[in-house]
DNA sequence: ATCAGCATGTAAGGCGTTACATGATTCA
DNA sequence: TGAATCATGTAACGCCTTACATGCTGAT
């Protein structure tokens, strides 16, 4: 009960490298981190204010005067003690929920071209992402002398990796269900 | 809003193989599909009875007199359809939530040995997660010829390939983080 | 002028988990 | 006799998404 939200940390930790105002932690988990984590301004605003009570982070003054409110957040020492802990904590939940599998466990129920066109599908997905992190990964390899970005390097390689090895299934896949039809 | 529910096309999709208790459900569900499919007893009896209402499920009456009640249930023509129906829909959802992932994002905050002990942790986890997808691999190859089998065996491969590639990134990571202290 | 993007925030409602409540059967 | 497993179901609660409300700024 209580205290999964991850979003949390997220905000920390994207505070810990470069202040930022909400809108902007929105836009930074619509890049990489979206591809193994998700956030809506729903969750991000009222996680800030919470996290301000609480004094993991702060805000700072706009300075531009005039125009809509801007609020910049940027991390406490407490917030950062709060990071550090989450970071050292050895249980970590890695969860996969991919319908196209759902799919295709109960492929049975129709006819192999059903599950044939839901694979085709998901190879499309997989090669729009793949081009994507592969820019990722181009613009990264420029900058990696920066401590943090060796970090972000790591993790699009992992999603290359992996989805690499989704396309090669999905060839697997594809023959082998047409084998099976013979 | 609303129905996004998957919960009841993952019951639907085990009642068209076979009649099950919500007992029996929860236990196909924490096998195979667990990997890419999660449900509780909280989600699985309400989604039971709303689907019994509307007609997609029924209930079979026990056989076995005495004792604790016991309700099986089979799945209808109207059932079938509306499974049919989702196989056919080409919109499939595939997230994933990686913990592992978010700190190894954020690894900049601590010391390398950090991150590397956070990849050890999950390394051990996938290991053993294949471990079981190979045993399940093996016993689908006795039963092939099954229909439904090849399917429950694709989704297997699904699984053994990614978390080989998971592996192999493991490795790979491991040295650059190594090889970058130097 | 108008539209896209910047920017903050709230409200409603869905989904799902955990914990609780209850009790039978089977096996050591 | 006690523990594990079988078996159904509800209640509380947390988390998150979508939609809504509001309004400025800059480019076309």
């Amino acid at each position: 009960m209580g205290k999964d939200r991850k979003i949390d940390v997220v905000i920390l930790g994207l505070l810990a490298h470069e202040n930022l105002t909400g809108y902007d932690i929105k836009k930074r988990i619509d890049g990489t981190i979206g591809f193994f984590w998700k956030g809506s301004f729903g969750s991000i605003y009222p996680s800030l204010g919470e996290m301000e009570k609480q004094g993991l982070v702060q805000k700072k003054s706009d300075g531009v005067s005039g125009g809509r409110e801007k609020i910049i957040y940027h991390i406490t020492r407490e917030g950062r003690a709060y990071l550090r802990k989450w970071l050292n904590d050895e249980k970590a939940v890695n969860e996969l929920k991919y319908e196209t599998l759902l799919k295709l466990y109960f492929g049975g129920v129709e006819k192999s071209e059903v599950t044939l066109k839901n694979i085709e599908i998901f190879e499309e997905q997989v090669k729009e992402n793949l081009a994507i992190l592969r820019m990722y990964k181009e613009n990264l390899e420029k900058v990696l002398d920066k401590a943090d970005h060796k970090y972000y390097y790591l993790t699009v390689t992992f999603g290359i990796d992996t989805y690499e090895a989704y396309l090669k299934w999905c060839k697997k896949a594809r023959e082998f269900l047409v084998d099976a039809e013979k």
